[in-house]
DNA sequence: GCCGTTTTCGGCCCGACTGTTTTCAGTCG
């Protein structure tokens, strides 16, 4: 479940929001938001702190510390609760949709009483909003068009969201006496990019005790249906879990069958009743004499069909099962095969931890080499100029081989986040650009070019000498930004021919490239760098959600350049790049 | 509400874009 920080960083997001909806002081929400932000990317439990060590987390102070305090005594904050008191958990619910801000959802709820998404769709059908000072027919229309993306994202939740919430009830059921198998099923298994329910499969011979933990679980809030064999509830999160108990000779067959797709389910059991058996969640059968064949592993429930075990996120029916039968099944890239991660920030630009901090942290994880790529000077929300960039190089390389329990040490590369401008240049001259070691471009503002500008764009930056890696190519935002508008085709095509990596972006708002883009970008050719994005310590586990989207698509260690030696990867990198100057760092 | 080689008050990232205005407010990254 949720560590307390998270806990403490959404009530203070709330508080926030809270404070700008109802017209407070812009400043203090700004404050509170930077806290909650903070909080939840800093290293240590709040749960563990005092006011005096509370106060050392940054953008923290005497204030934010004391309601942390009173948020883990009282499990409220009175200064919330006030407000809460006074806006509708509805309104705060409209600033979700893209274009409306606390201002506009504010005038919508003092204005026209408007609390819910559903009700400000009725409005602007009704076209209540004309005579608002402010809105207009494009607002209009911008707020139906955020409306729909919002509910295109339906009540599916975020990867992290769910996997964390996933594990903590795993982890508690596996405890219950008489259970002695537990774990996550569905779409979660799958890694698919959102989820929309979650699926616990327990083995055990008497599911009773079991069945009463699950819905005796502390989160949750409603029992939807309570069984012998399946029950439902939904969490404080509104996410509805099933939890499903089979007996423990059943295990394999069951975790098979709940884990789904249920397009390969349909193909598996097709190829069942050609073999003449019969596939249910209880096991792999003789169709004439019931006799049992396989369940008690997924290992041999696969084997039974004459089939390698498939991994979970290939089972979407894309092809996994002819190249099962053809023996063709890629062996996919596992968080194990990663050597570093290529694509990390820090404090020196909107990272939240200072550059040993970041190192340390990977260090910890284990990597063999480690790259901090901060944006550069062309994002105006930056403040960044040569001289704070190369202090950062002179900082970093004084660090490079210090931590980590490789031999070497863990080696450093100094690197840049550049933005590519609507023309499809990027910051800085290239002979400055050369004194870096790898340099990571991405798109972050003008995503409304036409497909012909933005494609001639991102072909630009893959010709650019200087530019290594593609950061989150479609720059799309799971619910609430589509990705541009890009002939990928025409990128893939680039990238392949210049040698530039495409990025997967791990961080579960993006997964960009997303599995399907991966499937087909891989027959181009093209190589692929799975990156954290890290802004705090804690995000460098985020990893594993890129990992299963390359799993998704199809990808093997080979395909990922961060599972290459370092030696390897260098000397991808120096391809096509300008020599370096002999003073340049 | 937080913060400090502009330090206990007076700032707070800031520029681009969009839409609604006719000089600006709101949203976004």
């Amino acid at each position: 479940m949720a560590r307390s920080n998270d806990e403490v960083a959404a009530l203070f997001q709330e508080y926030a929001d809270l404070i700008s909806l109802t017209g407070g002081d812009a400043f203090r929400a700004r404050a509170h938001e930077k806290a909650a932000r903070s909080i939840g990317g800093y290293h240590a439990d709040v749960a563990t702190l005092d006011v005096q060590g509370l106060q050392e987390i940054p953008d923290v102070g005497r204030s934010v510390a004391e309601k942390i305090v009173e948020y883990l005594r009282d499990g409220r904050v009175a200064a919330v609760e006030e407000l809460r008191a006074r806006v509708p958990p509805g309104v705060r619910r409209l600033t979700a949709v893209p274009t409306l801000g606390p201002r506009k959802a504010r005038v919508l709820h003092e204005e026209l009483g408007i609390s819910s998404v559903e009700e400000l769709a009725d409005a602007v059908r009704a076209e209540r909003l004309r005579d608002l000072r402010g809105f207009g027919p494009k607002t209009e229309e911008n707020i139906l068009h955020g409306i729909e993306l919002l509910r295109s994202a339906g009540d599916r939740v975020l990867l992290d969201v769910a996997a964390d919430l996933a594990e903590d009830i795993v982890g508690r059921l596996a405890e219950v006496s008489g259970c002695s198998r537990c774990a996550c099923a569905g779409s979660l298994r799958r890694v698919r990019e959102t989820i929309g329910d979650i699926d616990v499969l327990a083995a055990a011979e008497d599911s009773a005790p079991l069945m009463r933990a699950f819905t005796e679980l502390p989160y949750v809030t409603e029992v939807i249906a309570h069984g012998t064999t399946k029950t439902s509830v939904r969490t404080t999160e509104g996410l509805a879990v099933d939890l499903r108990v089979v007996p423990p000779e059943s295990w394999g067959a069951a975790l098979q069958y709940f884990t789904g797709s249920r397009a390969h389910n349909i193909r598996l059991r097709e190829r069942a009743v050609h073999l003449g058996l019969k596939l249910s969640e209880y096991g792999l059968f003789d169709a004439e004499t019931g006799s049992r064949i396989a369940s008690r592993t997924e290992e041999d429930v696969y084997a039974g069909l004459g089939l390698p075990w498939i991994p979970p996120p290939l089972r979407e029916d894309r092809g996994e099962i002819e190249a099962g039968l053809a023996g063709t099944l890629p062996r996919p890239v596992t968080e194990a095969d990663l050597r570093g991660d290529l694509h990390t920030h820090t404090d020196l630009t909107d990272g939240l931890a200072p550059l040993q901090e970041m190192v340390a942290a990977a260090a910890d994880r284990g990597y063999a080499y480690y790259a901090v790529t901060d944006h550069g000077p062309a994002l105006s929300m930056q403040r960044m100029t040569d001289e704070r960039m190369l202090d950062q190089r002179a900082r970093l390389r004084a660090l490079d081989g210090r931590y980590g329990r490789r031999r070497g040490g863990l080696r450093l590369l100094h690197g840049a986040e550049l933005n590519i401008d609507p023309d499809g240049g990027v910051d800085w001259p290239e002979d400055f650009l050369a004194g870096f070691d790898l340099c990571v471009a991405s798109v972050h503002s003008h995503f409304r070019q036409d497909r012909a500008a933005l494609t001639r764009r991102l072909v630009r930056a893959c010709e650019h000498p200087c530019v290594d890696i593609i950061g989150h190519p479609t720059t799309r935002l799971i619910g609430k930004r589509p990705g541009i508008d890009v002939d990928l085709d025409a990128v893939f095509e680039a990238c392949a021919r210049t040698g530039t990596v495409l990025e997967i972006n791990a961080r579960p708002e993006r997964l960009d490239l997303r599995d399907e883009d991966i499937l087909r970008a891989r027959r181009y050719g093209v190589r692929f760098a799975v990156n954290s994005d890290a802004h705090s310590t804690r995000h460098l586990a985020t990893l594993r959600f890129g990992i299963g989207t390359a799993q998704r698509g199809w990808l093997t260690a080979g395909d990922v350049v961060n599972t290459w030696p370092l030696t390897r990867l260098r000397r991808h990198l120096a391809r096509g790049r300008p020599k370096r100057r002999p003073d340049s760092r």
